[in-house]
DNA sequence: TATCAAATTTAGGCAAAGCTAAATATTTGA
DNA sequence: TCAAATATTTAGCTTTGCCTAAATTTGATA
């Protein structure tokens, strides 16, 4: 079966949600994530029904069917496979692949699938630090804390961001944040709970309470 | 300006009929390159118009501005360029990738576009043998014949193919002829114009008429 | 339990890009 | 020159995916 990309769009939404602990997504929580308004989503739902994507009742909301879970975790993996492919391969940096890895999910081509991911040594997470779902919906998941939740004097990795846009990555990027990069925790500012954190033997930066929500570490 | 699908796709028609010597492209003409009822191309060459990418009148049809050349040539440019990516460093074979790259030349990123042509060295010509326009729009013009049109006796190499359906490349593949492929053509059936030709050095086959108006040679 | 807020659905519309069938133009060529 | 063939346009319709505004339903709470 063909899906438009509004289908496919609408899935990878509410697979998302899923993951965040919703199991019953309702439409108000599509509109919000898609940008969409209500009205609109309940046709789409419908729709979705009725091709048995999902299966959608009033009070239950939406949840995947077996095969919705299929199409959709493919669409995650075409998303970050491509997010991947465009910094190794083509020198773009994280902050840039987002939109595009947007439109290149849509592609159909199960070949191009499959020799990007080859091309790439079967990548197991993207450049936001996101696990990609290998060829049956299987990703690793790690165990992380938001920054913002840590302890003063510990030291952690971080291993993910919470937020793919542009703007906070070059914000990160500015503070001198990336993936992997090992920080200390020196001082929790008992006002507004933000954090004077230290960069592996780099330099020592104020990080906002919103920024270290969005700062995934181990 | 961001173009959609569907108005990129026209664009790419009228550039190639352009290109194969009719500088006023009729509705009709353009009707049947995209399998598309006239009555809907009425509707779209009147958009396009007033978008001031082609110039439309009923008496001398459609011709691109230069603004709608741009757009053309960088369409064919994308679709080239990804042609020779799937071929060069994805392990495509020529016959799968032309409906693949129908998809990828609509993706809106310059960045891709030129990190890809990069990637590739600045290649001249796809793996069909049609020459990739540079950045400005400009393409290496060979001056190549039919095979049909060859005497008998000649030896001739291999330029490009005339039809891009996996249909069309497998029947070459299977009966050995490749791009820079030497040829020498041994006889020509009085009866139906078909040739006897030999591939340098390895077999004889016969080729139809209709095949040898297809394969473009020096 | 009555009320208010939030979520959902209905109703009616719009734009894009296609279609068919019928009406008009334009060419061609007998 | 005029009829037939070809090309173009009009009119009206369809699907997809979105919108707003106005019900309606559900659910929390006072
Ligand atoms: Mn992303
Ligand atoms: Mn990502
Ligand atoms: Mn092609
Ligand atoms: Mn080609």
């Amino acid at each position: 079966m063909i899906l438009s990309n509004a289908e496919e769009n609408y899935l990878k939404a509410i697979y998302a949600l899923n993951l965040l602990g919703k199991e019953r997504v309702n439409n108000q929580a599509i509109a919000d994530k898609l940008t969409i308004n209500p009205a609109s989503v309940t046709d789409m739902v419908r729709k979705l029904d009725e091709k048995k994507l999902i299966s959608y009742s009033r009070s239950e909301g939406a949840r995947l069917t077996r095969e919705g879970l299929r199409i959709a975790s493919k669409t995650v993996r075409k998303h970050r496979l491509w997010e991947t492919f465009l910094v190794e391969k083509l020198n773009f940096t994280w902050d840039e692949v987002h939109d595009v890895a947007e439109q290149l999910e849509h592609i159909q081509s199960d070949k191009l699938l499959d020799e990007i991911d080859k091309l790439l040594g079967h990548p197991k997470f993207d450049p936001h630090g996101d696990p990609i779902p290998d060829a049956n919906g299987k990703m690793t998941r790690i165990h992380s804390t938001p920054l913002s939740e840590i302890k003063e004097g510990s030291k952690v990795k971080v291993v993910s961001v919470g937020d793919n846009s542009a703007a906070f990555l070059r914000y990160l990027d500015k503070q001198g944040i990336s993936l992997n990069g090992i920080l200390v925790v020196k001082e929790i500012q008992s006002f507004d709970q933000s954090l004077l954190v230290e960069i592996k033997g780099k330099k020592e930066v104020f990080l906002s309470t919103e920024a270290c929500k969005k700062i995934f570490v181990v």
